[in-house]
DNA sequence: ATGTCTGCAAATCCTTTGCATTTTA
DNA sequence: TAAAATGCAAAGGATTTGCAGACAT
């Protein structure tokens, strides 16, 4: 089910407590409410160290405190309202961060055990220049990188 | 169900004659066999101008004469091979097109009706470089911008 | 001949929806 | 107290798996 997601370094984590603190004023700017659950979701997304799923983020939240439905529901409503961004990524799953603005980027992942590492920055823009001359508005983007990490690579039991 | 996909320059078709005798020939080096539902699968994915989802490529082949099983199973075969190029995207649906070397490519794709357009090139190789110094190998990518289209920004039911 | 594909049915996974109840502002 | 969020049960949609029979090499 869940797979490995170990990690070495710092990735989505910047600092929770403003990160929360922005959070719930951005919740309140879009007028929507602040409940125990969505601040439950806030403090272990703040304190993640890369993004989550709705099922780790759930885990995390003592697995019967929130109902899974109400994860995937406030992560919508905070991903329209920015407040996390949302990574779909292949076979139809997403993971979710914590928006720092300013700190868009993107990450690898691997492929085997499921690691995830962040990558500094982000080269849409040329692209994302091409579909605005093609009339395209409202643009966003989702990009991942996959690959084998350095201890897959090693242990190979491909 | 199935979105517009309207289309309006050509984005994934190159000339499809070759193209297929390309893709058998990488099939018989991956020790695939050559049967007809994929010698069909082929003739569409040349003769797509975009990306097509399994669904899509079921319906444009008689939609009863290829079971979609078949589809899904042997588009993730010629994916490992590298014949065709899966394109994940949001909802968990992935898109599928012929892969053409050194052509390759991203989209942009209307969040409203579907419309797919091509856009040049891709600069994820800094991010890759990236990856490679984390010690990551095997590299892949997805991305996909989103966006509103031109016709979906006028006609504003939004 | 033999290992690979195919088709059919059924399962799985993640995510979404419906609805009555609780909660926030 | 009105609008929004929650929890539970159940639905949904895309993709996958099991298995016996069919097919390419």
């Amino acid at each position: 089910m869940s797979q490995g997601h170990r990690h070495e370094e710092g990735c989505c984590g910047e600092g929770s407590g403003d990160r929360i603190e922005a959070a719930v004023l951005r919740m309140k700017e879009k007028a929507m409410r602040v409940t125990s659950p969505r601040l439950v979701m806030l403090k272990v997304l703040a304190a993640a160290k890369h993004p989550l799923s709705a099922e780790q983020l759930h885990e995390a939240a003592g697995d019967d405190k929130l109902d899974l439905v109400t994860i995937y529901r406030s992560l919508g409503a905070m991903d329209d309202a920015g407040i996390v961004q949302r990574h779909p990524l292949e076979r139809g799953r997403s993971l979710y961060a914590l928006v720092t603005p300013g700190h868009h980027h993107h990450h690898v992942i691997c492929r085997r055990c499921g690691r995830i590492d962040r990558l500094p920055g982000c080269d849409t823009s040329r692209l994302e220049a091409a579909a605005r001359t093609k009339g395209y508005a409202e643009l966003t983007h989702i990009m991942e990188i996959y690959g084998i990490c350095p201890a897959c690579t090693q242990s190979n039991h491909a």
